[in-house]
DNA sequence: GTTGCCGGGAT
DNA sequence: ATCCCGGCAAC
């Protein structure tokens, strides 16, 4: 078992026509991807890692995945004229492969994930909802090394891919739908689900605007309660049976982390 | 009546 | 730290 999951992960998980796990209908022993190898100063993994915007620096392990040649191109180039190559990321928890193509991404998360036979054709696009593209811009780079010239084609480090944390596990039986997340209100171009926010610069809405009365100087002390949000939570959505599959938050009785406000 | 969740308790 | 619930206010 070990050795098998071993030489999968050593021989490169990439061949898309070879898929590492070809059994189990059972939808329930999939992620043990390996040790995610943490930095050893970033123990804690923040709280009950629900849906939160949670970030990772880590590298990834895998330094040249087998991209098209003209991938090489998009390294410091005009921004202007940058190309940005999408890649796709799957957010299962303990996964986060990368993928180079959305059907390779459907078809990892449909096999390994949903547990579902490979049906290219006709797919509800549940997959969807469990991978998120990646823009390898060099934008966030480029923000912290404000230095680097782009005549030096010494690139030391390797690009390091903007790593967004896998969510709590997305286990949704394929009755429920999850029902309003990819198509975000108008704040996000990423189609990625809620929580996953940009990797640099969190920056969470200091409040969200309240009081237009006159002057209130927000008196440190009152705790005016929220004004409660009008998304529906894990409770209206999955209901009071499926408890199982509130996020922590909603489990607890506390602010709930998937559907935010 | 229901839903979201703060404050507080238990382990 | 994790887990749970009383009770309140917003629906």
């Amino acid at each position: 078992m070990a050795a098998a999951a071993l030489t999968s992960l050593s021989t490169s998980p990439l061949l898309l026509g070879a898929p590492a796990v070809a059994f189990s209908t059972e939808p329930s022993l999939e992620p043990w991807r390996e040790a995610p190898v943490r930095p050893p100063g970033s123990s804690g993994s923040s709280g009950d890692g629900g849906w939160g915007p949670t970030s990772d620096q880590s590298s990834p392990s895998t330094p040249s995945p087998p991209l098209p040649p003209e991938a090489a191109h998009f390294l410091f180039g005009e921004p202007a004229l940058r190309k940005r190559k999408g890649l796709f990321q799957c957010l299962w928890k303990r996964c986060g492969k990368v993928l180079s193509s959305a059907s390779g991404m459907q078809r990892h998360i449909r096999l390994v994930h949903l547990g579902r036979q490979a049906e290219p054709e006709q797919s509800d696009g549940e997959e969807d909802f469990y991978y998120t593209e990646l823009d390898v811009g060099v934008d966030s780079l480029t923000d912290g090394l404000s230095g680097l010239t782009p005549g030096s084609p010494t690139a030391s480090t390797p690009p390091a891919l903007p790593r967004l944390e896998p969510l709590e596990p997305p286990a949704l039986p394929s009755l429920l739908r999850p029902p309003a997340l990819p198509p975000p209100p108008v704040l996000s171009s990423l189609p990625a689900p809620q929580g996953c926010l940009a990797p640099v610069h969190p920056e969470p809405q200091p409040i969200p605007v309240r009081a237009c009365a006159p002057a209130l100087p927000a008196k440190p002390g009152a705790n005016p309660r929220k004004p409660r949000g009008d998304a529906k939570k894990c409770r209206k959505v999955y209901g009071m049976d499926h408890r199982d599959l509130w996020c922590t938050a909603c489990r607890w009785k506390k602010a709930c982390q998937r559907f935010l406000d």
